[in-house]
DNA sequence: GCCGATTTGTTCCCGCGTTCACAAGGCTCT
DNA sequence: AGAGCCTTGTGAACGCGGGAACAAATCGGC
């Protein structure tokens, strides 16, 4: 298996970092240019655009709190980043700041919502309702934040008919249709392993072009697909190396550290939130 | 707020790439050096971390199918990731294949694990049994990929005497115990954003350094505490953005951007919230 | 025992992303 | 109006990660 020589219809997509992969093609380029809208926006590097809705998330958080304007050095504290950083993420898409005063949150907010592109809904499919699917499903920041779960879909005939969220779970093999009548763009995978790759299969054929992977598997889909993984084992099994790095480098092993624990500020709530 | 002037005890974390954000320690260096173990894998660059649990499943399902040996092009293919980066990645944790023949793959399967820190169990406590928490306790991935779930605990008193997965919902108070019992070192949140920093400062409390934060939320943490962040709707967002680009830069699908709107001052009220 | 085939481990180079530092611009007060 | 202060936006330096290409090493055959 896996030959160098022949090049395959589909191929395992190159990793990015931090857990989550993303198939880019860096071959297609196409000269687009000046054929986005209005703004300027041609190429904004990857990991700004990974950082923009962490951006969207804290400007909402400080309009909720009734604040009208803020520095960068405010919004990079609320969003984890220090503020050369934002500052420089929020270039990319415009100056829609002033020198002096900072910027406007709404504003900011919407103009942030707009590049990423939620200002409208998008439909998205779910399929694998099991434990995940349930809570995907009902997650709120789905609505909230520019997504419509649209269709569940599950090959278990036992689930049929439940109905989460308001949502009916209904076959599999409706995918193509729910797709065609709701323009679904974006596709959730919430199965097992052992299914994962035959949904992403039937998801490209409908014509979904993104996929939000949660079985731990590396999907094999063509150039123009784009993948985001989320793997919680992956995850786990970072933070563990380093925790094993800390347990090694100061006392023994596991036990932990309980002794002067408490020492800590607690309640001493930060900045942000 | 947030003056660059004096230096918090605690700070908001920097993100790294991804999606996953990981607040690495750039002071502290400590020169460990020889105190590690046998081996002589000192500092491993964090994007190789990423990928190691990834080439170690991909390991699992080739010793799985029989295969004993395996070359680096293959074990490549099977992660997602080029022959080149396979190689310089596990360069880094040492000399473990053979020339002109490959890697012997339980072998590498056990140098991988070791490194990582999963060849024995590490016990977890899981914090907010709500959907989500349900799904997590119920993940099989947890106890096949090096870790136990130890304790389940809740705020709300419905949930208590619940049993998930064979452990018992416990209030959340019983945090410090079941942290000191059972040395627990990792935590996971799966609360709602509002209560996710204050189950984090208890944690922390507590001295668990590493936790896998399920809340949309940026956490503020000392800096020797690992988070590591996984955020639906900012994974959903990334995709809409390159989706939104795809559908713009082909035909003109999905109504799209707005005008040019909004200016300034008006109030905006766009999609998201 | 030697030679060729094969695959690893490593070196070098390039490009992206982060950070620093500063110039550009706007607001306020006199 | 002008000076001073403040904050944004950006140019440049720097370090890390990715990829290709090559040297080192092992196996098998003659």
């Amino acid at each position: 298996m896996a030959r160098p020589g022949p090049a395959h219809k589909r191929h395992t997509q190159p990793h990015t970092q931090g857990g989550t992969s993303l198939s880019r093609v860096p071959v297609r380029e196409r000269a687009v240019t000046t054929r986005t809208s209005t703004d300027g926006a041609r190429d904004i590097p990857e990991a700004t655009v990974a950082r923009l809705p962490v951006y969207l998330r804290a400007l909402v958080t400080l309009a909720d709190q009734g604040t009208t304007t803020c520095s960068s050095e405010e919004l990079a504290t609320a969003a984890g980043v220090n503020s050369a950083k934002l500052r420089k993420d929020l270039s990319y898409l415009g100056s829609y700041g002033t020198r002096g005063v900072g910027y406007d949150v709404e504003y900011l907010r919407y103009q942030i919502a707009r590049q990423i592109g939620v200002t409208q809904d998008w439909p998205v499919v779910i399929v694998g309702i099991g434990n995940l699917g349930h809570a995907l499903a009902n997650f709120s920041g789905f609505r909230s934040r520019g997504f419509r779960v649209v269709a569940l879909l599950d090959a278990d005939e036992h689930r049929h008919g439940e109905t989460v969220a308001g949502v009916d779970v209904r076959p599999f093999d409706d995918l193509d249709r729910m797709v065609r009548e709701h323009g679904v763009a974006i596709g959730v995978i919430a199965t097992p392993a052992a299914a994962a790759q035959d949904v992403a299969d039937r998801m490209v054929a409908c014509g979904i072009r993104s996929i939000l992977n949660f079985a731990p598997i590396v999907l094999a889909v063509p150039d123009d697909v784009d993948v985001r993984k989320v793997d919680l084992s992956i995850e786990l099994q970072i933070l563990a190396y380093h925790e094993q790095r800390k347990a090694n480098g100061a006392d023994a092993v596991v036990p932990s550290v309980v002794p002067e624990s408490v020492e800590q500020g607690s309640t001493a709530r930060g900045g942000a939130a």
